[in-house]
DNA sequence: ATAAACCCTTGAGTCAACTACAGAGTCAAG
DNA sequence: CTTGACTCTGTAGTTGACTCAAGGGTTTAT
């Protein structure tokens, strides 16, 4: 009954071990290739197979991909995700070492959240003014290069991921 | 006197067109190779030359590196930043488009913005939970495959640059 | 029983956004 | 006038996170 992400808890029930892995990928939304790149990177578990070969997933996958998006979102790395994954794994304990990492993040995300933030808000009054004063002015596009805020400057960047 | 991100209008003081490629480099926190980078990919405009080839720059070069960063943290790619920075250069009508392509991207912040937040604080609960029941025990190390929140999953991602 | 749809492995390729050479010219200080 | 910091061009390498292709088995529907 807990409401947060949750490591070290698999869920009990319905483990049925049933999921080829095309259907491990439409129910994640995550791609074959890539899930196979995630087993191969130690993402996830080495799955039970069938008499021939093909990999055979439950519940914990799905649960599993769902952690690792969730913290990708966040602005983990796969290989700090990884990291979080093998504490896991080796025991119960280290946790001391897991929470460092994770208040890590969690700085860099409050300051990246406000950041993003603040920008928007610029962004959408430059892009109301904008549209309010229409579009056939020439002088009015104001959006690059202004001098007016320039300040300081914060090197991080936001990632969009395949974005076509 | 305009508070937002300001694409047409060129800061009229101070074109002084003195910096040398480190000055510029220091000033914006930007590494000289990826000046370089930038202005072979069209996000600079090629600035003036010594007799013997160094590049000289001004201000309009600091603020046009300055909008390519909050750019980037607002999630721009630097092809869409190029694209805004071309629709400058040929004139300065084509507005919609460079419209569209903002707020397409500022309705991807919002949701993006939305869901780091939320993600943020089950993270920043289970941290706590966790920080205040003490390391030694083990069960209680919630953090990852919670199949209690698994609902929809965002394709998205947040990269974070150089974080060493 | 055969074609379509699915799965396997290995290994290479892609894409974004840099970053690091290599080899050579330039400039300021002592 | 030499040393060291800086700059130039051009090309190659890196990282992160996939993505694709080749070549070949397997399952399922008809």
């Amino acid at each position: 009954m807990r409401k947060t992400f949750n490591l070290f808890e698999e869920s009990a029930a319905g483990d049925d071990r049933t999921l080829k892995i095309g259907e491990l990928s439409k129910r994640s939304g995550i791609g074959i290739e890539a899930l196979r790149f995630y087993e191969k990177s130690g993402l996830l578990d080495r799955p039970a197979r069938t008499e021939s070969g093909y990999r055979l997933y439950g519940e914990p996958a799905l649960d599993r991909l769902s952690f690792i998006k969730k913290a990708q979102l966040l602005g983990f790395t796969l290989d700090e995700i990884k990291e979080l994954i093998d504490h896991k794994r080796k025991g119960e304990n280290p946790c001391s070492e897991v929470r460092a990492i994770v208040r890590g993040r969690l700085d860099d995300l409050n300051e990246r959240i406000k950041q993003m933030t603040k920008y928007r808000n610029e962004l959408k009054a430059a892009l109301d003014e904008w549209e309010i004063r229409g579009e056939a002015e020439g002088h009015v596009c104001g959006l690059i290069e202004g001098s007016s805020i320039k300040h300081q400057m914060d090197h991080r960047k936001l990632g969009r991921n395949k974005h076509k």
